[in-house]
DNA sequence: CGGTACTCCTGAAGGC
DNA sequence: TGCCTTCAGGAGTACC
C-alpha cells in the first residue's frame, strides 16, 4: 500500500491526535507484527508528552520528550485509525495496537497482512541504525536534485526501476510511483540505470517530485488497503498515468490502442511495471 | 554486484 | 454460493 505520499498524509493526520498529546497508555493485542512488538515501549511511553512526530521515507516516527521513541512501518496493508475523544471505540479485527492519549483521543494501528511494524528508537540513535543510516535523500526535500540522483545511478547495471525501488537510491518510493514518475519523465522502465545522462537525471528528479507532490495533494492513492486516519480513500489513482492501465491509453496520447495495445505490462524482479511504449523511451 | 525467487500474512477478485 | 487460484502498495534473505 503505501508509498510516500501516503505516509505523509497518514503522518499529517496522525499530528493532531499525537503532537503535544500524552500517552495516557499504550495497548498491544498480539506480541508480534512483523518483528516483535518491544515489550519495554508501554512503559517507556506511558506518561510521556509526544513532542515530535515525523516521516523519513514510508517510516513515521515519533519522540517522547524523554528521547525514548517508535519508528512505525504500515507495510502493505496497515492502517492508522484515529478515534476522537468522547468517540466509541468499536474494535475491529487486525487492530493490534492502540494508543490511548490523556483527554481520551485513542490511535488505533490494524495491520491485516502484518507486513508493518512498531519498533523503539530514540531520538539521539535513529539515524545511526537500520533502515535510516544507508537510506537515500528525501525527495521533496533539498538534499534530492538531478545530479544527485545521476550520482548515485552511476556504474549501477541494474534497470532504473529497481533503483528507484531501491530506498538507498531515493527515500519513499515504492512500486506505483516510480511507474507514474517513469512515464512523466519518458524513460522506459528497462533501461539501465547507469546509462542515463544528466539531462534525463534531471527530469527524472523534477517527475519524481511532481508525482509526489500531486499525490500528496491528493491524498495520496487508494487501490485496497489505503485509508487516512479518518477513514477516507485518497483519489489520486484516478490520476494514473499508466499504473494498473495495461491495454488502455495513457493521458493525451492519440495512438490507435488497437495498433499499439496501449500501456504496456512486464514484470520486472517480480513486480509489474506500466510504461507507454510510445512516450517512454 | 545484480537478478531471481521466495518469504512473511490476509483478503479481494476472478475463474469455473 | 462456494471452492480454488492468483495477485497485491514492502522489504529482507538466500542463492546462483
Amino acid at each position: 500500500m503505501p508509498e510516500l505520499p501516503e505516509v505523509e498524509t497518514v503522518m499529517q493526520g496522525l499530528r493532531p491526535a499525537l503532537e503535544g498529546g500524552v500517552v495516557e497508555r499504550l495497548q498491544f493485542n498480539r506480541k508480534d507484527l512483523r518483528f516483535p512488538l518491544p515489550p519495554e515501549m508501554p512503559a517507556l511511553l506511558a506518561g510521556q508528552r509526544i513532542e515530535a512526530l515525523q516521516r523519513r521515507g514510508k517510516y513515521i516516527l515519533g519522540f517522547a520528550g524523554s528521547g525514548n521513541g517508535f519508528v512505525l512501518h504500515l507495510g502493505m496493508s496497515g492502517v492508522m485509525r484515529v478515534i476522537a475523544a468522547g468517540q466509541d471505540y468499536v474494535a475491529q479485527k487486525h487492530d493490534h495496537v492502540v494508543f490511548e492519549m490523556l483527554g481520551g483521543v485513542r490511535v488505533v494501528f490494524n495491520d491485516a497482512r502484518r507486513f508493518g511494524f512498531l519498533v523503539s528508537t530514540h531520538r539521539d540513535r535513529w539515524e545511526e541504525a537500520a533502515p535510516f543510516k544507508a537510506m537515500g535523500p528525501e525527495p521533496l526535500g533539498n538534499g534530492f536534485s538531478g545530479e544527485v540522483l545521476y550520482a548515485a545511478l552511476s556504474g549501477k547495471a541494474t534497470s532504473i526501476k529497481a533503483a528507484l525501488l531501491d530506498q538507498r537510491v531515493v527515500a519513499g518510493l515504492g512500486n506505483i510511483y516510480v511507474c507514474e514518475a517513469l512515464h512523466y519523465a519518458g524513460i522506459l522502465p528497462q533501461r539501465i540505470a547507469g546509462d542515463l545522462s544528466v539531462e534525463e537525471c534531471a527530469l527524472l528528479a523534477v517527475s519524481i517530485c511532481t508525482v509526489l507532490r500531486e499525490a500528496i495533494a491528493a491524498g495520496g492513492s487508494s487501490l485496497r488497503d489505503y485509508r487516512n486516519t479518518q477513514g477516507k480513500m485518497g483519489y489520486f489513482q484516478h490520476h494514473f498515468a499508466v499504473y494498473d492501465r495495461a491495454g488502455k491509453a495513457c493521458p493525451d496520447c492519440d495512438c490507435d490502442i488497437g495498433e499499439s495495445g496501449g500501456v504496456q505490462k512486464i514484470v520486472q524482479s517480480g513486480r509489474s511495471s506500466y510504461y507507454c511504449a510510445r512516450r517512454q523511451v
